[in-house]
DNA sequence: AAGATACGCAACCGCTGCGGA
DNA sequence: CTCCGCAGCGGTTGCGTATCT
């Protein structure tokens, strides 16, 4: 029936009531909060505004090194399984995790001109990037580096059963100075993978790729 | 300065799986 | 066993903002 479904961004006033909501009740029966609260939303919609939004600890924008690190072993592992990648890193949400590699990643790969769910797409990523991402967290951080680094007690971790060891332990030599200068160069917390596509390093991934 | 374009993120949509009746 | 409702997941869209021309 036609009760005037409200759809697009939030309000104060609705995120006011839908936290109200959950600090009282819980988590879930997302369905029953429209009735309780009076908030003309959709179940799907409170849950997803709490989950990604007003959830304590939730944490946005500024995806780290190592969190960037997770993200691309889990999803050379699994793919666009953002729900269980997410699970590795508490603060983030599927969504975001899901809007990083959209935006970020697939438009790198796009610069380099092959599908990002290609196998010669997730090589790269598994037997260069991910090793070199480790060498400079390793590097800026001074210490040796587990695959997770954002574990918390309650937090899975990766485990040798989980995670491919030739990932790591890819030989990467002969991949020339190309990806010696300017791989992950920190700049504050922003670094990212820009650094990463210079003109430079995009031709000869390319020239890897292909060849 | 203004319009066009690109980008990033929040939110929606459709599908699937699961559990209870 | 089947049906139904709900929660969760992944893909997609739309809008606000930033950047470019």
């Amino acid at each position: 029936m036609a009760n005037h479904v409200k759809k697009g961004s939030w309000t104060a006033d609705e995120d006011s009531l839908l936290s109200h909501y959950v600090t009282l009740h819980g988590e879930g029966h997302w369905n029953s909060v429209a009735h309780s609260t009076g908030l003309k939303r959709t179940g799907k919609s409170c849950r997803l505004r709490w989950l990604n939004y007003l959830r304590p600890n939730v944490r946005r924008g500024n995806i780290t090194l190592q969190e960037q690190l997770v993200i691309l072993q889990l999803h050379s592992r699994w793919g666009n399984r953002w729900s269980k990648i997410a699970r590795f890193l508490p603060e983030r949400t599927d969504n975001e995790i899901k809007n990083y590699w959209r935006t970020r990643v697939q438009k790198q790969a796009k610069q380099l001109k092959c599908d990002v769910n290609s196998k010669r797409f997730r090589d790269t990523m598994r037997l260069v990037w991910i090793p070199r991402l480790v060498e400079r967290i390793a590097a800026t951080s001074g210490q040796s580096l587990p695959a997770c680094t954002e574990t918390s007690t309650s937090t899975p971790t990766i485990s040798e059963s989980t995670w491919d060891d030739n990932s790591v332990n890819a030989d990467t030599s002969g991949w020339g100075d190309g990806f010696e200068a300017g791989w992950w160069e920190e700049d504050g917390v922003e670094s990212s993978f820009e650094s990463l596509w210079t003109e430079e390093n995009i031709r000869f991934l390319q020239q890897q790729l292909f060849d």
